[in-house]
DNA sequence: CCTCAGATGGACT
DNA sequence: GTCCATCTGAGGC
């Protein structure tokens, strides 16, 4: 009983330990299958919101037309891939959703994560309430499986947008900590890049 | 289950 | 003016 109760606030130890720059500043590759597993948590009106990542995709700005940085094209929008990593950096798309990134690498290498999905695993009610305007229980089996399942939901689902770019990640309001042990992932190409010519058929994108 | 049109606005040329 | 690291609901099967 006793040895129960350790392990358990051991695991909630680990999943409040916050990854530290040191994790992001790193190959992106890498950065993109090691979050994997990850949770992000986001701090909103005393509430802690958390999903599980379960989708990321690298982007490369030295060599990845895909990339909004490619060949270290720095402007207004991009300058925050420059930064060291450990960063957000968000975008708004289509004019009306957010997608979230990591920032890797060292500052001067534009490169960084997208993070793509999730599940979700924290304060799943008030997520719902951001999300749908409806409780949980109150949702269909349809937006149940697309809560979070994608850039855009993600993002809609945490509240997060642009107010939150180029914030660091290693605290409030939104930070990313240890999460759950993946052993085995999938790999494939991005999503939506087509224009990006041969970096279309990068395998980049990783998921559970 | 599937496909597809339309929404919508900022970033950049 | 064009492009876009997307999502949703409607309609078809």
């Amino acid at each position: 009983m006793k040895a129960d109760t350790t392990a358990t606030a051991n695991t909630c130890r680990k999943f409040m330990t916050k990854l530290k720059p040191d994790f992001y500043t790193r190959d992106t590759l890498t950065v993109a299958k090691e979050l994997l597993g990850k949770y992000i948590v986001r701090e909103l009106d005393g509430h802690r919101l958390s999903v599980m990542i379960t989708e990321t995709e690298a982007y490369i700005g030295s060599v990845d037309k895909a990339c909004h940085a490619y060949n270290y094209k720095r402007t207004p929008r991009t300058s925050t891939l420059f930064n060291k990593g450990g960063c957000s950096y968000v975008y708004l798309i289509y004019g009306m959703y957010n997608c979230l990134n990591v920032v890797t690498e060292a500052e001067g290498e534009p490169c960084a994560v997208l993070i793509r999905g999730g599940e979700p695993i924290m304060d799943i009610e008030y997520m719902s309430n951001i999300r749908y305007g409806k409780a949980y229980h109150e949702l269909t089996k349809y937006q149940l499986n697309n809560f979070c399942n994608g850039p855009g939901k993600l993002c809609k689902a945490l509240a997060i947008d642009k107010s939150l770019n180029a914030l660091p990640l290693d605290r409030p309001p939104l930070y990313i900590t240890e999460g759950k042990k993946i052993h085995s992932f999938n790999t494939g190409k991005r999503i939506n890049i087509d224009y990006a010519e041969e970096a279309a058929d990068f395998p980049w994108r990783f998921y559970i």
